[in-house]
DNA sequence: TATGGGGTTTCATTATTTGAAACCAGGTTT
DNA sequence: AAACCTGGTTTCAAATAATGAAACCCCATA
């Protein structure tokens, strides 16, 4: 899942920050020590940095480490200034109440798909529980929404990373399939999940695309078969597009007011 | 604001997110390295290594930085198991439905108030603004309620770190006048914000303690001398002892963390 | 064609990081 | 009680990565 980065020391220590972050526990030094490449010593020593600096906290207790709130103060600073969570939330709203289905909005981290926000059909929506999960990108709406429109050179840097894990028996399990159907989501503007990624649960999705082309995140409407088909969620897409379009250019404005170079 | 880190790398990396969070935008490269002591090459690299680890983000168009959404991601994993918000969720629900005021649950963070959650009163759902914010923790009732039980050798840690703005007329702004509230507060098992922090805006405050005494965290009631007064407030303190009761026992269940180690 | 403000790279110097191994504490087994 | 674990901490010389002054590059403007 992670592909380790390269020599630094701040790599390594990130990539522990990742594996305790793995764990979703509390997890003891010696249990994060089998699951790391490092040795004892380097480990150690990674894991005092981390916590001193409030990365990690260590509960003396129960002898463990789990991830410092430090981090969710900086999460609230990225997630106002780089996710497109905060302006799209209104348009989200509606869309969400216009078509009573579930809503999301993803965008992607390294080679996953990173939610940023949700609406939920009935449940209230749930804070951090919903923004900050991660999901596969070849085989979820959103991700193959931002993939199609994502340059060769980043592309090819991701494909490799893909787990093509069989979920479904509609997963696609390898790159040439999944590169096919990139085009032609390309085409269209537009791409579905049908049943790859969970059994019953499909979806459209549409890119979010900055006025360069770059990809800025991609928007999805979901439901189930139970509900309703690929053909009646293929009607809504006029409708999520104005929403994508809507977005997109609320990001050109409002993100960056200070060069408006003519 | 900062306490800068001491020598090592990853420090200086982590050092350089926090600045770069300061800024609430995307900045570019000589803004922040006007803000910051290292010199152009070191910083440059700094930024590099950030950027290939998805800790910050670059955007070419407009030559700026901004967080990465891989933070998202880890403070997800960070507030699951770290924070007590989701533990506290049901009873910050019916803490506020009862009392039908903002309902406030922190945790230390460095020498800061760190919001995980929230309850606004009329306001739908403006969570995702509030888990992450940031507050000073001397003139916030939870903040106080916080340093109270705070054991000393933390606490003379911390206290140098206040930077005792005096926001309004009501603000303490010494140590002296601080400690002496403390003790009251520690006295008593709860405390009150009157209006040090905002005009009109008042609180009571109660600490959530582990079994051992430890700070894990603590609620509070807010509303505005428009509409309540302190006295008012404090016939809340039973109820809201309750809450804190209750989420510290489940706390002790679940076995997480004390979140202020050290 | 010059001038200058970002931004990027070089390179010898410096100092941090590394990791094998020793060490320590405390509980278990013999 | 001695030997022996297991989990965690520290040491120290060697290896490596970080440093930062300065040179360099690009491109816009004068």
């Amino acid at each position: 899942m992670n592909v380790d980065a390269s020599g630094g020391t701040v790599g390594k220590a990130l990539d522990v920050l990742d594996r305790v972050a793995e764990f979703n526990r509390p997890v003891r030094f010696a249990e994060l020590l089998v699951a790391s490449p490092y040795p004892k010593g380097t480990l150690y020593r990674l894991m005092q940095t981390l916590t001193r600096e409030g990365m990690l906290v260590f509960d003396p207790d129960r002898q463990s480490y789990s991830l410092g709130v430090r981090l969710v103060r900086l999460a609230h600073a990225a997630w106002r200034t780089s996710s497109l969570a905060p302006i799209a939330r209104p348009h989200l709203d509606a869309l969400a109440a216009e078509t009573g289905e579930t809503v999301h909005l993803a965008q992607l981290d390294q080679a996953q798909v990173l939610y940023v926000d949700k609406r939920n059909t009935a449940e209230s929506v749930e804070m951090y529980s919903s923004a900050g999960k991660v999901g596969p990108a070849y085989c979820t709406g959103v991700g193959k929404a931002m993939l199609a429109h994502l340059p060769e050179e980043t592309l090819s840097q991701i494909m490799p990373l893909q787990l093509f894990h069989k979920f479904t028996e509609h997963t696609l399990t390898d790159e040439v399939s999944l590169r096919a159907q990139l085009a032609e989501i390309r085409a269209h503007g537009y791409g579905f999940d049908r049943e790859e990624h969970e059994p019953t649960i499909i979806c459209v999705a549409c890119p979010i695309l900055s006025e360069r082309g770059r990809v800025l995140g991609a928007l999805s409407v979901t439901s189930t078969t139970a509900r309703t088909n690929l053909a009646a969620l293929e009607q809504l897409v006029p409708r999520i597009q104005q929403t994508t379009t809507a977005i997109a250019a609320e990001v050109q404005d409002w993100r960056f007011p200070d060069t408006v170079a003519q």
